[in-house]
DNA sequence: ATTGTATTATGACTTATAGTCAGTATATGA
DNA sequence: TCATATACTGACTATAAGTCATAATACAAT
């Protein structure tokens, strides 16, 4: 019998709409100046409800994060289906994809920027959270993929790690934007990210 | 009469004295799981006395975050009072120096990443925030200077902006052990910050 | 010494909100 | 029609940040 996949469809629905909800009021307000029944209000339910779906605030955060993991994620994707590009080309594809992705979702930027924060008030047992970390773990291999591939072709000098690499470059994408905000930057409008690009693709290139 | 000058050097020991307290509360308990009553008992006041003093909880955590910087700084400024390296070098002791700070201070670190979300909780005309504000400034001023040392001595190419490359290494290097950690990676015990580095001072430097 | 003023400290109180839970409503299946 | 499971409600509890009237103390001037 369908119902059983019937209603568990319709769960997934109401935990979207509420996660919807929860992004809308997050953005508007802040996360710290919103109150869960803000969201509660915003989704038609009662806040007692929220928690049949979700164990706390944090994890309604978490998932917020895990769309802009997506997001990220889908850029990187599509750079890495064009075959037009060597490994080199591409991680720098990539840089430029995470910097529209910035400056097109700012506000899944800023949340990707407080996932530490809200991982500590979620349980670690989370599947949301477990969901976010496999995320992130996507991005990470497909960065090492796009640098096994530049060192196939001779883009990328051969006497790296990729992996360790590929987690090197995620970390520093994270935090480049933050400093340059922290110090009034504007980021969308300047050339800083790209000089800050060039810097990483010229470590990382073959040739001088 | 010296009586004004006492008070106004009595009043900044108290404030030591209560920020202390709060290093010691928060690096026990997490600042989450920490309350104004035990930063109070801690330091041997009422609640409403730590308020003659700061404005908000936030306001203790910028006085840590700025703490934190006030090490990373001085890790730096030795690096920098060293005649004996080039700029390149230099930069390279600074990543190390960087490195170590995040090994023997883990928590001064943690401050740090914590710097965002408590300086929104945090008016902006907070002098304690003004005066990390400076901190940080002082930091990207002494990277740059490294930089335009390296540029003029000859181990760092000449072709980019000295200003804008020390934002840059400032926000990636904040940005790398976030990666790292993410990923489960022990980064005291590995070279993954030592190839990191490798990989910023290869882009840095003018040979290959 | 005494008195007035300014500074510092107290802790009970107010306010705000995350999370709970006993009870209600609704849907499903026998 | 009834029994059970699931979804939902909103009043309630617990906690903690921040306030404020009051008290204590230090100081300077008379």
């Amino acid at each position: 019998m369908g119902t059983a996949e019937r209603r568990s469809r319709e769960r997934k629905q109401r935990e979207e709409q509420i996660v919807n909800a929860a992004e809308k009021v997050f953005f508007e307000r802040g996360f710290d100046n919103s109150t869960m029944d803000d969201v509660a209000g915003a989704a038609e339910l009662s806040k007692g409800a929220l928690y049949t779906y979700f164990k706390t605030k944090n994890e309604l955060c978490i998932c917020i994060v895990s769309r802009a993991l997506a997001l990220v994620l889908t850029g990187f994707e599509k750079v890495s289906a064009d075959k037009r590009m060597n490994g080199l080309k591409m991680i720098q594809a990539a840089g430029r994809s995470f910097q529209h992705f910035y400056c097109t979702h700012p506000k899944y930027y800023c949340a990707l920027l407080s996932y530490r924060h809200h991982r500590g008030g979620c349980g670690a047992e989370s599947r949301f959270l477990q969901h976010t970390l496999e995320e992130n773990d996507q991005i990470n291999e497909l960065l090492a993929s796009m640098l096994r591939k530049g060192m196939a072709d001779g883009s990328i000098r051969d006497n790296i790690d990729a992996g360790k690499t590929a987690l090197t470059l995620w970390g520093e994408l994270g935090g480049l934007i933050p400093g340059f905000i922290l110090n009034g930057e504007d980021v969308a409008g300047q050339d800083l990210f790209e000089q800050a690009l060039d810097l990483i693709c010229c470590g990382l290139s073959s040739k001088k």
